[in-house]
RNA sequence: GUCCCCAUCGUCUAGCCCGGCCCAGGACACCACCCUUUCACGGUGAGAACCGGGGUUCGAAUCCCCGUGGGGACGCCA
């Protein structure tokens, strides 16, 4: 058999949401697997909802995803133009075909197409043999002279040479008008490969663009990784069947095949998401690591719960301790989404305290008096190392008989206000010597 | 309403095609414990499912039928 060629058809008419994420993945891996033709096509024949953001938002989204195609716009190809507002004369020249053959007539100013009224079979990849008779004409070009989807959806599949067709369930009850169209074109069917839809995590319903969470953009601004949101969307809807869940891209193009493609829908979970995605980030090289922060501390989303001035702060701040800060926190967020709050002592001396995480630790003992000796011996602490630092904390508690809790649980609260954060010689250092005395003093003064 | 697809823990799923190895395995979430300077990670453990009813069979989560439930399509949207 010659070469595979599949196809990805959004149209413009909205922002780029989950569902057709995966469908795209899914097209691009069969692609990827198979040493086939990932071919990207525009269906912009509604002309009316169109537009130029949409369109650049698939781009950049497919293009975020790394789901790269080898035919369509930007790159071109063998069997272009790919964007279907700029095929009117093929789909004329169809059509020429159509009304020749008798299969065509004209009411109210539109097109029809007389169907053959044949019980349509097609042998689906994923749900086997589904028989599906179509009942009615149905028109293929509008009063206003537009051609319609099915139309030249299949025109497009039959001169683009496409082999596969994997979309969406949705599609599975058109696919009788599709067939309809292939057979009055004498042209081969492809092979159809109708994937499970992903239903909305919360109510009833397929997923839409304006569910939560539905939109790819919106990982994007919220510093997820591509990577773990493809991995993610990889298991919605396929398996490899064995128990492996993070697999690095590479693999699941491996394994990657038709046969492994689930038939039940499958609903969003946000929380898995989340939890793949901190997986590749507790794993992130440290420049990927610090580039993604900056980009979101640059551009956080709007709504987004932090306050202003440290953010800023953090943008104007020396990029060496931008840095360092961030990998300190590394280990310990779950999401780059956190990290303006988390850092926000880093950046700023006027930091809240949480009352809550203070009356906890300064309720015990004579925390106090322990805060007056860590301050005593980190005036001529090595501030060189977290080593360093340990080794004052530890010596300072065994001199005094104490645990090394009694000093770091009131240090923490004193130097930065909450009762978590980063490792507690971590915090010490990178805040430097300064303003770790500054902020001690501070707090007895108010305490 | 008509037609089409589907049905295993709360969620994603393995097992189903080729019935016995499944009083059903993994992951997320949740809970407990351990690790630990906080938090997070990590580790250990607990709870949690074969939609219902009929068949077929020595034997059914697995095969068949009917119900029910969920989803989708029925546009001069794509």
């Amino acid at each position: 058999m010659s070469q595979i060629r599949v196809r990805f058809a959004p149209s413009p008419t909205g922002f780029f949401h989950i569902g057709s994420a995966r469908t795209a993945l899914f097209n691009w891996l069969y692609a990827r697997h198979t040493g086939g033709v990932f071919v990207l096509r525009i269906e912009d024949t509604d002309q009316a909802r169109n537009t130029e953001t949409f369109l650049n938002i698939i781009y950049d989204s497919l293009t975020w995803l790394g789901l790269n195609w080898d035919e369509g716009p930007r790159v071109g190809g063998d069997f272009g133009p790919y964007r279907q507002s700029e095929r009117a004369s093929i789909y004329r020249e169809h059509l020429g075909r159509l009304q020749a053959a008798g299969r065509t007539y004209e009411k109210d100013g539109a097109v029809y197409f007389r169907i053959s009224g044949e019980p349509q079979v097609i042998d689906d990849a994923i749900r086997g043999r589904v028989e599906r008779t179509e009942e009615k004409d149905f028109v293929i070009v509008r009063s206003d002279g537009n051609p319609v989807f099915h139309f030249v959806n299949v025109v497009d599949d039959i001169t683009m040479r496409i082999t596969h067709v994997i979309r969406g369930e949705d599609h599975l009850s058109n696919t009788s008008k599709h067939t309809e169209l292939f057979k009055a074109f004498g042209a081969p069917l492809p092979v159809y490969a109708h994937i499970p839809l992903i239903l909305k995590q919360n109510g009833p319903g397929k997923m839409s663009k304006r569910d939560q969470g539905a939109l790819v953009e919106e990982y994007q601004r919220r510093g997820f990784l591509p990577e773990a949101l493809v991995n993610f969307l990889c298991l919605l809807g396929w398996s490899p069947k064995d128990d492996s869940e993070k697999m690095p891209i590479a693999e699941v193009i491996r394994r990657f095949d038709l046969p492994g493609i689930n038939q039940t829908n499958a609903r969003f979970d946000e929380k898995k998401l989340a939890h793949m995605n901190m997986a590749y980030l507790l794993e992130l090289p440290p420049e990927r690591y610090v580039k993604l922060a900056r980009e979101y501390f640059a551009r956080p989303p709007a709504g987004a719960s932090a306050a202003a001035a440290p953010r800023a702060n953090a943008l104007s701040a020396d990029e060496a301790y931008f840095r360092e800060v961030m990998l300190l926190s590394q280990p310990k967020v779950k999401a780059i989404e956190e990290l303006p709050a988390y850092t926000a002592c880093f950046f700023t001396e006027d930091f809240p305290i949480d009352p809550q995480a203070r009356d906890k630790v300064m309720g015990k003992g004579d925390p106090k008096a322990r805060l007056r000796e860590l301050a005593a011996a980190l005036q001529a602490a090595d501030f060189s190392s977290d080593a360093a630092l340990e080794g004052t904390v530890q010596a300072l508690a065994a001199k005094n008989g104490l645990g090394i809790g009694d000093y770091i649980h009131p240090g923490r609260i004193a130097v930065s206000g909450t009762g978590v954060g980063p490792t507690f010689y971590g915090l010490l250092r990178v805040l430097g010597r300064d303003r770790v005395l500054r902020r001690i003093e501070r707090f007895l003064g108010a305490a």
